[in-house]
RNA sequence: GGCGCGGUACCCAAGUGGCUUAAGGGGGCGGUUUGCAAAACCGUUAUUUCGCCGGUUCAAAUCCGGCCCGCGCCUCCA
């Protein structure tokens, strides 16, 4: 496969991937409301998103790739009313604490997080045009959205505009179908043409994405849960503004689950980063969640994880070995024909690359070991591991580096103790080393070391 | 109830009409290697089989119909 092939929520099918403007990408994906700590589910969409925008890199694509901020919703407000800190403070603790668990997770950073308390002027302008054109109305302070007047209302989510009018009560809309765009509120809201308020749940995407990417950009990101209400709202609101849906191609990952239940924090039925990425190798999670398509369901489980790492430490050692082979070798770029390329071509699919990767390193390995190894078994082998580390993102440790001095001669030291047969005494030193989180193997070339992984 | 997704070996998981008499990882088993351990290497681990039953086709895990089971969304949610 040669062109890249991508599943579209919009239109239920892999299509080929053909920006509006190439070789320019824009790319908005939803990011998190900063109300507390951030769990696995949270961890997978950036990842996954994170492997997508890092593919279009290697294809050659300019991507610009902005991730909103919701930083004033109910929930935070209702954090600053139990801990009598303003919401402010409340959503910047938590943003910070997201950031550096993306970071553990070589997630990179996105070109820009407009956040929602910083756009409120905009927000307004687009409500104000939305009231113009009839397609919102005021009713008793707040703003609604005339949901029944929308075009071609539910074709994101499959959803017949009939069946949402049988649910909830209307209360103050006209439609129990509609939903808010600027929602009332003395206490915590901005003044606006209709009083002091805070702008609805959808709205924000709606206007940070065509402020960032303009009307019509590339891809729209986020979880499965979002398709509905959330995308489909964001679909109606732009559409009714201007005449055009805002993306070309909606993108979804499936949810982390956790025994077959979906990870949430309203249920308690979660993992939060924090505990998991001082437990585990970040790298290892990482693996781990792209070891199964972004689209499917991944039920997380530690035991697999703990696999996991074993895996990984297979790559590990393959990359020393590579390194410890390749001194005067100069690589070169990534082959796009690479078997691990093709595979995510079509709807990146990562863990067939993963696959690929794992198929092509071991009769490499096996040469490495025997002595037999070419000059084309090291391009292959650094070839794998740039879409590894590069594209998938999971980076590798590197051996030798200027701190692991102290345990080089450690190593060196009990293999000195083993050629004089002092086997009491080298173990005592592989005792010491494993102490210090340190697995020494005697491979038919000599010692090699990795720190354990978990 | 409506809409959507899925059921592949001991576990996880790709594959969605012939290139698959089903990738890859973990685990198991047998062997080589080894001071010991670990690692590594070699071989093996779904062969009327891809939830069940029918159908379409020269050809199906892959398409169609029915059924069973699981999950997600329909309310905040990555």
């Amino acid at each position: 496969m040669t062109e890249f092939r991508i599943y579209n929520t919009l239109t239920s099918r892999k299509e080929k991937f053909v920006p509006v403007d190439p070789p320019k990408v824009g790319m908005y994906v939803c990011g998190i409301t900063p109300y507390g700590p951030s769990h696995l589910g949270h961890a997978r969409c950036y990842i996954v998103f994170d492997v997508l925008k890092k593919f279009l890199d290697f294809l050659g694509y300019e991507v610009k790739y902005i991730q909103n901020i919701t930083d004033i919703d109910d929930k935070i407000i209702k954090k600053s009313a139990e801990s009598g800190k303003p919401p402010s403070e409340i959503s910047r603790l938590c943003m910070e604490s997201f950031m550096e668990d993306m970071e553990k997770l070589n997630v990179s950073k996105a070109d820009e997080y407009p956040m929602v308390s910083h756009t409120i002027p905009q927000i307004i302008e687009f409500i104000e045009g939305l009231v113009e054109n009839g397609m919102a109305y005021l009713s008793d302070g707040s703003v609604y959205f005339r949901t029944g007047k929308a075009e071609k209302y539910g074709r994101l989510s499959g959803r017949k505009l009939e069946d949402l009018k049988a649910g909830e009560g209307k209360g103050k809309k006209e439609s129990p179908e509609d939903f808010s765009l600027w929602k009332k509120d003395e206490e915590y809201g901005w003044e606006s043409p209709w009083g002091r308020g805070r702008p609805g749940w959808h709205i924000e995407c709606s206007v940070m994405s065509h402020m960032t990417l303009g009307s019509v950009f590339d891809i729209h990101g986020g979880g499965l849960d979002l398709i509905f209400p959330h995308h489909e709202n964001e679909i109606a609101q732009s559409y009714a503004l201007t005449g055009c849906v805002p993306a070309k191609y909606w993108i979804h990952n499936g949810m982390v689950t956790l025994k077959g239940d979906k990870m949430a924090k309203s249920t308690g039925n979660f993992f939060l980063l924090s505990g998991l990425l001082s437990e585990y190798d970040p790298m290892v999670l990482r693996m781990y969640l792209l070891r199964t398509g972004y689209r499917q369901p991944v039920d997380f489980d530690t035991d697999r994880l703990s696999e996991e790492a074993k895996a990984y430490g297979k790559l590990a050692d393959f990359k020393g070995e590579l390194l410890a082979r390749a001194e005067s070798f100069s690589p070169s770029p990534a082959d796009r024909s690479a078997s691990e390329v093709k595979v995510l071509m079509d709807d990146l699919n990562t863990p067939a690359a993963i696959g690929e990767i794992f198929k092509k390193i071991t009769p490499i390995l096996s040469r490495f070991y025997a002595g037999t190894h070419t000059e084309n078994d090291i391009r292959e082998g650094y070839g794998a591991l740039e879409i590894f580390e590069g594209v998938l993102g999971i980076k590798l440790p590197v051996p030798m580096k200027e701190e692991d001095r102290e345990i080089q001669s450690l190593v060196d030291e009990r293999q000195r103790l083993r050629k004089e047969k002092d086997f009491e005494a080298a173990d005592h030193v592989r005792e010491k080393l494993d102490r210090m989180g340190v697995e020494v193997k005697d491979t038919p070339t000599g010692p090699r070391w990795t720190k354990k992984i978990r």
